[in-house]
DNA sequence: GATGAATGAGTTTTCATTCAT
DNA sequence: CATGAATGAAAACTCATTCAT
């Protein structure tokens, strides 16, 4: 019974992941609003409306990406931070570089809250937020690690501002040829900036208020 | 002949000024990807075909909208600057502050870059770089008066970083109900920042780049 | 399983058939121009989006009706062949008599090459072309029977201007009221001629070629 | 009070030439079912509004341009037949080499009964079955010069042959790459028929009726 | 007569979602 | 659970045509 129940889920696990693998492949060349549960069907095994067994949206599966993809990029902080020696530069340039390790991270951040959150069952939504409860204490920590002297509250703004930034700056520094182009027709110096180095410039300023 | 192409001009601008005025209306309780052309339509006592008459897509619509509120926002921060004392909380109070007055804009900005940007022809974005240059010009002049030492380059890169840090800053501190709550299941002492707080700490720790 | 497919397989079937027929029926009284997906659905107990699974542009559903005439006529011409006589006279008045006896299939000649072809996906086209295959092949065939000192160009020169030649005369001899007003104001002895006549005649001066 | 007419008519008429201007060098690029009123008038300086003063569906313009060139036609075949000697094949060779000459009558003729006169007033056609009377008149008796045994029944039978053999042979020597690929993927060896050649050897049996 | 504005009707196409099997 | 069929709703877009000026 148990035995039989065991196997039922590690099916729909198995039928989640195909459809998670899809959508991301889908999500490496097209637009999030281009994507459609039709489209993610077409790239599965799964027909169309054997989908909704397992996903209510696909913004559902959107969130189960971006969960992997938060403890993913945590993972990868925590690595190098036991590579790395201290320090402000340090810390900046490890939080800088492993984003940018994340493309489709930084990607999904930039309609995290505005579009995906926005679409998902109440269940659905908190199961992601302690999913990624981790994500916050661990990132607190090494904050804390790396800035002995900052208080609680201190490092918990610096995160927000951090979260807050990313998505700006990536939204900023992926733009398509046709807006650079409109861009240099009004300044013909302009040059789209470097995301990583935009973003450790900005955290380089910002932990200021940390030490 | 020349006075009734100006009223023909006039007239066109008038069915502007509605589709522009009936878009900004939904756009107070719908989602942006939520509203489209016929929506629009609906909301004015034009017809739809008669809309394509004026704009392409709903995106040239909004990148006017854009274009306004951002001179709009522009004209509100040198009005507080001619009333306010120097000093860089003062600034970071008056871009804070103006900001929180233009709540559709900080919406819209949210969406500009990533979406809004990305669905107009090269010639109506042109245009609108063109329209919002003042824009850029009149926030580095106003950076030179309060800090009269940052270089050029620090300044731009502080601008850069304002507009990044209002998209994210923004789309975490207008969660629906259903984030709030999901949040709270987690973290039951979660409050959901102020956008205007948030944006004036951040704005303080970033401006000492600038002394 | 497999007896699934099939019955999967006779639903598609089935479904086309109705697909064709409504459409078969819309071009008895409406012209080809004037028939869309949306009136052929309506015509239909099959909902217009539901169309689109089975075909992809009406011209995809009307090649499905010129290859069933082309290879209907093919039938009744070897029917006919079977009963009659051999002989130049004999030839001629089974084609003529047999085309007269389809009119879809002359009404659908006129409109074959110029537009439905054109609008159709290579693959359909080509799937069309290996389908009436059979018809060139055996009117050839037919034509030895009859000719048999014919040289094989010639054979398939005289079927080349057969089929050119029932595109026009259709076009001439199925003048609606109007038109035949227009001419007879012009020459009002004119008659509209009869198609069958009027091919039997041409064939039988062409066919001079290949005794 | 009769020269403001005059003036009027003319002006009149030179707005039709405009219009028809227009309209032919649509042709020369687009099918006749893709170009609609709105398009020749972008082609033109009149307005689409005032086009409706001068014809009432774009079929009334390709009514007039068919009616040019058939006089056309009729003039470069008289032209020639002065300078060429008679016989048989010159006959022939007249009719196909001036034909070739006129390509955008050949692709209007393809349309002229099945479309264009369906879609005219009464008025309109019979106005210009009048007008192309002359060619009618002028080609039978450049046949009995050349033909001068033939009976009146022949000659006109052979002239309405002619008429549709062009319509039939033009479509199937137009076709578009898509179509001669199909043909080629049932047929390796199929290569798509010259026009003047096609129509010459059908003209060379038909006459053979005439001698 | 000429024009721009406006409209309504039509068409294609795409999708989320439901349902019977 | 899985599937294909089916549907309804929506969106984008195009055009002929009318009308007021």
């Amino acid at each position: 019974m148990k035995c039989q129940k065991v196997k039922k889920e590690s099916l729909v696990v198995n039928r989640q992941q195909e459809i998670i693998r899809a959508c991301e492949e889908l999500y490496e060349t097209m637009e999030y609003e281009d994507i459609s549960i039709k489209e993610i069907a077409k790239s599965t095994s799964i027909c169309r409306s054997n989908i909704y067994n397992y996903y209510q949206t696909k913004d559902e599966i959107f969130l189960d990406i971006l969960e992997r993809d938060y403890l993913s990029w945590m993972e990868d902080i925590k690595d190098r931070m036991a590579r790395e020696e201290p320090g402000r530069e340090s810390y900046c340039r490890n939080i800088a570089a492993t984003a940018a390790l994340h493309p489709r991270l930084l990607k999904l951040m930039s309609v995290h809250y505005i579009a995906i959150e926005k679409n998902c069952s109440l269940e659905k939504l908190t199961a992601f937020k302690h999913a990624i409860h981790p994500f916050q204490e661990t990132m607190e920590e090494i904050l804390r690690t790396y800035f002995p002297k900052a208080s609680r509250e201190k490092i918990q703004n610096f995160l927000f501002l951090l979260l807050s930034l990313i998505q700006g700056i990536y939204s900023m520094t992926s733009l398509c040829e046709k807006q650079v182009k409109a861009m240099q027709e009004v300044d013909p110096d302009y040059r789209m900036p470097d995301f990583a180095s935009a973003l450790y410039q900005a955290l380089y300023i910002l932990t200021s208020d940390l030490i």
